[in-house]
DNA sequence: CCATTAATGAGACATTATCTCATTAACACT
DNA sequence: AGTGTTAATGAGATAATGTCTCATTAATGG
């Protein structure tokens, strides 16, 4: 997923100095399987403060490592791999995400935002529904 | 915007009766102009308890009256108009946004989910870059 | 090995949201 | 209109999430 080589190119990003402390919230979130919350981070590394874990967030976040998404709940939600252009697609009874590779909106984003006279910077979509799995049971709420 | 009969079928939704303070919240939305957080809202109308505008949001926002937006900042921002299926696009300099009407990515979102199993209950696209107005002046940071 | 200073972290503080429960008032029925 | 029932409210406690300060620690260059 994330070699030894592009840990340590994380590490430095935005940053002057690898730390140990942004090590382990790095190593962490590379480990860390589906989506978490930035509290549920700091949860399982209490020896990493709680200001760093933010920090550390904001920065993969800024850097493109990780993505951040707004699934039901109030807190954000972090993913890993947001490098390259992605939508994802929510599930929203097991609440799995799936990363959806080649964005077929680009057109329709250049054109729309043309139409407004806008200069896109980017865009974001998301995708919400019952996954494969969730699909076939029945839901009594 | 919303006619009178609108905003009294606006007030009985989800709830049996139709009070005053939900009028109030309700106005107060329907009239604001561009989009709003729940404090700010809460602040504006001070004799309205918090706990009412939060459920009245909620409300508003199950039946489709208002949109929830993220944008840039930590709380959610509130937009009039959810009704029917639109995208939104944000200025990141002003923080406008504007209403995309007519939908170009359904056809997208129905063939990618088809082909990972999903059933698609819904989806959001959102567009950042800056308005008309913004796009001409040189910024800074 | 030392000096410099970037980065950390404990904990205060700020912001946003939810919950509790005594009180209020909308509605149905007369 | 008056009354009983109970949905809805709201003050304030509490919870959840995020940011900030500043004394301390430790990464790095020389």
């Amino acid at each position: 997923m994330a070699d030894r080589t592009a840990l340590t190119t994380t590490l430095q990003m935005g940053f002057s100095r690898a730390t140990g402390p942004r090590k382990t919230v790095v190593e962490t979130v590379v480990a860390w399987e589906g989506h978490f919350s930035a509290e549920e981070l700091c949860s399982s590394i209490p020896e990493v403060g709680r200001a760093t874990v933010y920090r550390t967030l904001a920065s993969l976040q800024k850097d493109g490592v990780i993505c951040r998404l707004m699934i039901n709940g109030r807190a954000p939600r972090y993913l890993l791999g947001g490098t390259q252009h992605h939508h994802h697609m929510v599930c929203n009874q097991c609440g799995s995400v799936q990363d959806i590779t080649g964005c077929g909106v680009d057109d329709f984003v250049d054109t729309v935002a043309q139409q407004h006279g806008y200069k896109p910077d980017g865009h974001r979509l998301e995708i919400y529904g019952r996954c494969s799995l969730c699909a076939g049971k029945e839901i009594n709420y």
